[in-house]
Parts: structure tokens; sequence; C-alpha cells
DNA sequence: TTTTAACGTGAAATCGTTTACATTGCGTTG
DNA sequence: CAACGCAATGTAAACGATTTCACGTTAAAA
């Protein structure tokens, strides 16, 4: 754990050569690199990842930050452990931030990334017109967006056909010979909500079936609001024959409180919703699901990221990967 | 995003001062500070983390690394979650290094650790003589193990007490009737695997069950071996009529083949593992469970990792916690 | 033989902090 | 009134790298 000092004394050299090896640039000649490689064997040396931030910023330190809003969802697991992979792949670490869906967080976050002179930034931001990201994406931070999208500025974002994939999946309900289908959305007011919802009245339109508001629900991307608010659509006098889902965990949710209500699946009520789970098959009826592919949404997002550091005026590229409907017992 | 020497300008004092403002130490005059204070907030100004952690390594610099063996299995999810929680309740990021059981990707990790300089470490090792991580745990970089000890050594552990849940769970299997009862086991040489194993024998032995060595199988702590190792456990001529499960993957992985096979839990075998999840209620049946405080096992690291930041010297704390039979209606 | 270029190396500045030490001025105290 | 303590501030070294510039040496080109 010596430093750079240590190690050029121990080599009878200065640390400007020390550095040259290290770094492979700049000649040196072959029995000095030796000399030195030696000697850093000997000291175990390992640079100091800090001193070379500080030195050189925006220079590649090989540290990429990751602000996700849940990390209990399954879903941003896999993003992040696609991240993750690829991150490593590229001999780089990754601050984890989790906000929580907590704008007090997300900003407190977002300034400790930029304290630690972070390379990059993916990000799925709490809203579309995240001011103080938007700020850091024109300041020059190189970011890419996942999930969501930023309004009104010029970004890289990563994400899926959200609409595509719920009228898919809510047409197939349809034709499937449900009527009363319900939808539960997750946090209103982001982007992939709203795009879900537009799938899902446009799928009900596409196959005549009329829009019945009282079969929207609106919670707020957590377990316990698939809970409650599939109990309400339950409990109603003319219940929903199917539930469209918002997320995976309102699925849990609503799931749970199917049950609870010892009804069948699909015959009493057909479900199906976002986001797949590679346990999709342990459920009892195996769970039917919109399925996202979360891992290379990741990879892709590191890989679009890692451009940009090389190429900061590169233009932006909206990449929307397809999702893929998974049919299986319970719809 | 000025620096100090801006913000010492602009104030018309020097850095020293503009620090010990910052760092509310030394004696500064009032009206200094105001005028110090009003620059900084003028310029934007936010210390860079990096700079100061280079400058006084050791003391505070609010990061922590974090290793975990798979992010995949939401054992670790949560206790990530009960560590990034309070890490941010004390203003710290955390460097999330997922290392996915492969040694090489921890020693990876483990020398990036070092070398951002982090405060301290809160990690599950690959074993239990992880010669790497023990040797930064004697070079004096604070350690919080997790989930894992590491032997021959003093450092702080926080865990669950696996025998006794394993005893518990299996002693109720034994209880409630069922005679032949499997063992998936995860990573074979892990230290949970191996208690788990020996709560599993005791209890047996407890209840008059022989031992048969047949209804063992080891797997590799992940989904699929649950898959595979649950069916070869199925299609024996005389099939176990209950499973005890060494992790969650496994049990997903059991389910899914007790599904394909169409029996009927918990009357044609009985399932119940190690590692509760909050949708253990989704499933049909309900999901019994030995439940494992993940959050608060994180929670409690970062507790003790920061006592030993304040107090390198105090003596070493093995926290177990207790493990909770979650009864249900898989077995 | 002289000019030029390339090679190999070191000195020193720099990144943005913290901190030990020095300095100044002023009020106390014997 | 000299000596002292203390508050308020500044100076400069350090943390551990990168990088620019300069310098000497040697080989190639003219």
């Amino acid at each position: 754990m010596g430093s750079m000092n240590e190690v050029a004394r121990l080599a009878g050299v200065s640390i400007a050569t020390v550095s040259r090896v290290l770094n492979n640039n700049g000649n040196v000649n072959e029995a000095t690199r030796v000399k030195i490689l030696k000697a850093i064997k000997e000291l175990k040396y390992q640079p100091s990842r800090v001193a070379k931030r500080l030195r050189s910023k925006g220079v590649s330190s090989n540290l990429f930050g990751v602000l996700v809003p849940d990390i209990e969802n399954p879903f941003y697991v896999d993003v992040l452990r696609g991240i993750e992979e690829l991150a490593y792949k590229n001999n780089s670490a990754i601050i984890m931030c989790n906000y929580g869906q907590d704008e007090r967080k997300e900003k407190f976050y977002l300034e400790i990334l930029q304290s630690e002179s972070i390379d990059g930034l993916i990000a799925a931001p709490a809203h579309e017109d995240d001011v103080l990201l938007k700020k850091m994406v024109t300041d020059g931070l190189p970011v890419v967006c996942v999930d969501r999208g930023l309004s009104g500025i010029d970004v890289d974002v990563v994400l899926v056909d959200n609409a595509a994939g719920a009228f898919n999946a809510v047409d197939y309900l349809a034709k499937s010979g449900y009527r009363r289908i319900a939808y539960i959305s997750g946090m209103p007011g982001i982007p992939s909500s709203l795009l879900r919802e537009k799938g899902y009245r446009d799928a009900l339109a596409a196959n005549q079936i009329p829009f019945d508001n009282r079969l929207v629900k609106f919670g707020n991307s957590k377990h316990h609001s698939g809970v409650v608010l599939c109990r309400e659509l339950l409990e109603m006098e003319n219940p929903p024959d199917a539930i469209f889902t918002g997320n995976n965990l309102i699925t849990l949710g609503a799931l749970e409180t199917i049950n609870a209500m010892k009804l069948r699946i699909p015959e009493d009520v057909a479900i199906l919703g976002f986001d797949d789970m590679y346990w999709a098959n342990s459920l009892n009826p195996s769970l039917s699901a919109v399925r996202q592919p979360a891992y290379e949404i990741g990879k892709r997002a590191v890989e679009l990221l890692i451009q940009r550091i090389q190429d900061p005026e590169r233009s932006c590229i909206q990449m929307a990967l397809n999702t893929e409907l998974m049919k299986r017992g319970s719809a």
C-alpha cells in the first residue's frame, strides 16, 4: 500500500517515470521499467484512485454513479446487475444511490455524486423535469437516463416501449375474452405509468371495450398499494374479470389479496402485469407478465455512458428496447 | 461548483479560515463567518469529498464499501437497504460491490475499495478465511462482516443463529408429522450452509428420525440448483414428504419444480426454508419460512462500523440476531 | 561535421482540501 | 509596563497522483 513516492525511491527514479510505466505512456527504458515493476511488486503498490481522480477530473477515474428509485423492486435490481456487470468489465466501481422516490434524498445523493467527481451517472430520475439533474447534464456531466427520460433537454435514454407493452398485454387479455379489465397504476405522473395507461386505454378501444374509470386505480408503485387497490377492485359490486398491473410490486400485492380472498386465478380473476420475474414460474399458477429486458437496459446504459465519456459531443441516443409478453398461467 | 480558493478570494480571507467555518472548528469571528457563508452561497460552493479524502485519510470522509455475494438474492437486497438507509442518515455514500460468488471479482473489488480510501467496509466474505479481507482488517481498515464471519481473526460480525433457525424449522416439520424431510443446501462450505445443515440434523435426531444422506443435496445457492435438486429428490422411488431449503433462491427453484410436477403443497410435499420474502403471501399457498431480520442486519452493521471508525480499539462484537419461524400455508 | 529529432528522465506545478505552525493585536495581570 | 494568554487569521506543507516543460544523450539526417 505504498505510494508512488516510495516506489520511485525504491526504484531510484522519479515519480514521473513511475507514472509513465503505470499508464504506459511516454517512453521509458526497458531496464528502468523492469526495476520499477519490481519495486511495485515488492511494495504491493496500488495507485490511489482518489489522488488520481483529484488530479485529473473529467478524465476516466473509473467511478460511476447509479441513482435508482427503489432497490426493493426486482426490476431495478436487474438493471443494477446489468450496470454492475458491465462496469466491472470496464474496471469501474459504482456508487449506488437508492432514493426511494424521495426527492430530498435524491438531491442529497446528486450532490454527493457531484462532490465525488464521478465519471458519469446512470439515473432513473424522480421526475421528467428534475431540475438538479438537468443542471448536471447541462454542466457537462455524462448522464444516461434509464426507465425514465428528462424533458426539454437532450440526454441519452434507455427504456422500453411502455405503451406498446401495455397495449399488447391488454389486447391479449381482451382477445382472450376478458371484458372488465382493470388497471392498477404505479406512481401517477411518472412517464412509465402514463404510457402504460395509454396502452391500456388504446387496447380497450381497439377491442371495443368501453373505458370505465372505476376500473383504474392509482397507487405508489409499492407492494402495499397493490394489496389495497386490488381489494377495492375485487369488492366492487361488479368486479373486474382481469387485472392489469403497473409493476411487479403491485402484481405481488394484488396476488396477495386474490389469495386472501380465495379466488381462483385465472377463473375468477386473471392477472397480468408489467415486469417479469425470474421466479414467475414458482408461482401457482405461473405468472403471465410483460417482460422488460432489465438487465440489458443496465448494460446498454453503461455502453452509452462510456461512449459519452469518451466523446462528450456525440449526439444523444434514445434507445427503446422491446418488451415481450410472457404468456403463462395467470392470464 | 467553485473551489475553496474561489470562496476565500471572494470573501477576502484565506482558505484556512474557510475550512474552519466549514468544519466548525477553530475560532472564527462572527462577521467573517457571515462573509464566508455568503460567498459559499453565492458560488454554490460544495466541498470536494475527493480532496478531503485524499488529504485526511482514515478520518471520516463518509464513504463506505459494501461487498455482497449476490444482489439477485432478496436477502442481500434487504441487507443492502438497511445499510443504505443508515448510511444515508450518516451522510455517507456507499460503493456497492456485487461479487457474485466469484473470488476473482471479490479480489478486484477489495482492491478498488482500498484504493478508494473508504472509511470502512461491510462485507459478506466468500470464505471464512478470505486472506485478502483478513489482511485488510489487520491492516486497520474498519470492517464489519455480515451473514458470514472470518475465522481466526477478531472482527465485528452481524449474523443470525443459523443452526437454531434451521433446528426450529425442521423440528416444526417433524412435529407436524413429516418423516422424510429433505434438505437442499446452498453453497457447500460456507458457514451458513454448514450451520443450517447442523440444525437440520440435530432436529432430525431430536425427533428420532434417522438421517438419510440421500435426502440432502448440495447446490450453489442459486435458483437453478433449487430447480434441479428438487426434481432429483421428487423423482426418487421414495421421495421426501417435506423439503427444507437452504435459501430463498433455492426455495423459489424448488417451487418451480413442484408446480411443474403438478404436486400439491403441502399435501404431496411440504416446503419451508430459509429467508422470508415480503411477498411470501403472494404465493399459493403462502410460503412458510425462516425469517432473518435482513434489514436489521444491515442497520446494525452500519452502527458497528461507525462505532469502530470512531474507536478503532473497542473490542469486537459478535452479534447474533434471532430468526423467526413464519408459519404459513406451505408447511 | 553539424543539425535535428527522438528518447529517457527529472523538477515542479497542480488538483482541493486539512492542519500544524506562525503571526498579529488586544486585554489581563502581577 | 513588561509579560503573557488568547482570539482571529494567514502561510505553507502535505495527501498521491498526472502532466508540462526542460534537459541531456544519442542516433539519424543533411
